[in-house]
DNA sequence: AACCGCATTGTAAACGTATTCATTTTGAGT
DNA sequence: ACTCAAAATGAATACGTTTACAATGCGGTT
């Protein structure tokens, strides 16, 4: 409630002194920084975000745009976006598309209102080229996602790989007929998930026969249906790939509903290692992700963005790597 | 970048028209409405959120704390707030507190500098008093949590009933010797849930050996480990009862570490409802939260406050229920 | 004693909007 | 054609800051 003024009268100076104490100390007498930090302290004053903002157009505040809020993968990536964020002075303002390009475009107005200085897109249903545009004219950076032939800076792992690293191991515990349960066609982290697995079988000389491969949509309903649906062919896989542990914990009930085991009848393995990933059984093979590290350094870029430092680099690729747990074995077929 | 006046200027209107236009259309000819909101669309012009927040001294962010963004429990509850805030045209700024009474207080600056016209808390680690105080001055909401004799607007389930309920759901299946993991006690929900349990086992003269009771910290990892505390005693639990999901979990997979099976040896039921218990194998018998209700009612509530509304009700209780699936079963000592 | 330089403080303008009040325009009624 | 109320618009101000610029005072130098 109480203004600059009410501050600035209390302890007999101007406002412009007021303000200074609290933006630049060194140039005003210590005495006097005392007198005000006194009132300050007695009237609880909090200078008002909207005035300084407007006067400084600068706001403090960033957006970030998630898929799925539910999804604990990204509240991994959102922790270690707040974390870095905070300790820089921001704060972050949370967007759930809930799996909607239609949302995920709504909130877009609040950088245009520069209600925040910059973005971070967790999700990529917004097309390129809009995106390129927004990008123009305001920070943002891309995390997890990106989007192909558009030059904003992204962070992300390396999904072709990762995936190639999921699939050879499997072949190379000797399984030939693998299954491959993808994520939604639409996002190019799935195609390039899916690319790694055909990499991966061609490098191997291994066909991948076609109705071993079913497109899942990342829930654990559609890992289990596609399993389903994998286990109806005469020739069943003797493991399976799923483009993420959702749907992997889908595929290993599947298995276990119609009277099979994992890992000795079927190995699956799943990608993202999210928490849930080590207390399921069996403990599942995996791919991980390191999901806070993309959080921080996306955050690092965007300020680097913000503050418009000159960056020798605006396009990282974290490290994925191989967890072993209980869900994989030799084929024994 | 472009601002009211350069609307104004190319439309050939006062600025104060252009500002009706956008907020009082019906004071203003149609055809320069029309001309106006050309200009608009062509400029791609949007209103300065800090301006129009300062000229009007509200802002359209609330902000919403939440202990643990990690934990799958309060996204369920964060979706449910977004989607009303959405709808009736507020922004959420998400507050993870990362467990920190620290990090929860560090959030109050954001409302003292009217960068947020609310504010509902998931936690309560902050002393009554103050939450009292910045509720006396500010709208505020308590949700999930709730502060014994502070009469702060709170949307919360019957942790008590709930907790009884499943207790005696247990003593119904013939358990004698029941096992309880608590929360973390200086959480009033854990004490609730605590409470309710005594409750339950005193309705039905049962005796609660002390031993059987150990404190949790709400994660996996310590039901985990409490749980291997209990099967230490010579006499060990045919039943346990687990403050929440997670740490039935933990529970569920100590027991089949020694060897023993679920429900078969020992009945175990959590708290929740998380998604995972349903995935989860055994499928996790557990007391359901209306997450998503809770989340809506608990915005529904601020709304009222921050619009001033007088409102017949201010403390809401939601239903709890119980949830049946494999973890439980007859006693068979 | 006059002057200069520096440290400290105050005055006033600006940020972009909403709104009050005054002014102009419109149109209906005579 | 003239009047008058109503409708539409414009001019000017306030919101609470920051900051460029001006003003003041003080110590030391000449």
């Amino acid at each position: 409630m109480p203004g600059i003024k009410e501050v600035a009268k209390q302890a007999n100076v101007s406002i412009a002194t007021v303000s200074r104490v609290l933006s630049k100390p060194e140039t005003v007498a210590k005495e006097t920084i005392k007198k005000v930090l006194e009132v300050i302290e007695d009237l609880n004053y909090q200078p008002n975000a909207a005035a300084r903002q407007l006067r400084m157009s600068e706001t403090t505040t960033i957006l970030v745009v998630v898929p799925d809020i539910t999804n604990t993968f990204f509240s991994d990536v959102l922790r270690g976006i707040e974390f870095v964020a905070l300790e820089n002075g921001y704060q972050v303002l949370l967007g759930d598309a809930d799996n909607s390009a239609e949302r995920e475009k709504g909130y877009l107005s609040i950088l245009r209102q520069k209600k925040a200085a910059g973005m971070i897109l967790l999700t990529a249903g917004i097309e390129a080229d809009i995106v390129e545009e927004i990008a123009s004219e305001y920070p943002v950076v891309l995390a997890c996602e990106y989007l192909e032939g558009v030059n904003v800076p992204t962070v992300s792992i390396d999904n072709v790989s990762g995936a190639r690293k999921a699939t050879e191991y499997l072949i190379n515990l000797g399984h030939k007929r693998i299954g491959f349960i993808s994520g939604p066609m639409n996002s190019v982290l799935s195609r390039d998930r899916m690319k790694g697995f055909y990499q991966a079988m061609a490098q191997y000389n291994l066909k991948v026969e076609p109705e071993l491969v079913q497109e899942g949509n990342f829930s654990y309903k559609s890992g289990l249906n596609m399993m389903l649906k994998l286990l109806a062919y005469s020739h069943t896989p003797t493991a399976v790939f799923a483009a993420n542990d959702e749907m992997a914990f889908g595929a290993v009930n599947a298995i276990e509903r119609k009277g099979l085991s994992v890992p000795n009848d079927i190995s699956v393995i799943g990608f993202d290692n999210i928490k849930f990933s080590a207390i399921f059984k069996p403990g599942l093979t995996t791919i991980s992700q390191p999901t806070f590290d993309i959080g921080t350094k996306a955050m690092e870029l965007l300020i680097g963005l913000m503050t418009k430092q000159k960056m020798k680099k605006t396009q990282y690729i974290l490290e994925n790597k191989l967890v072993l747990r209980d869900s994989c074995c030799k084929c024994r077929h």
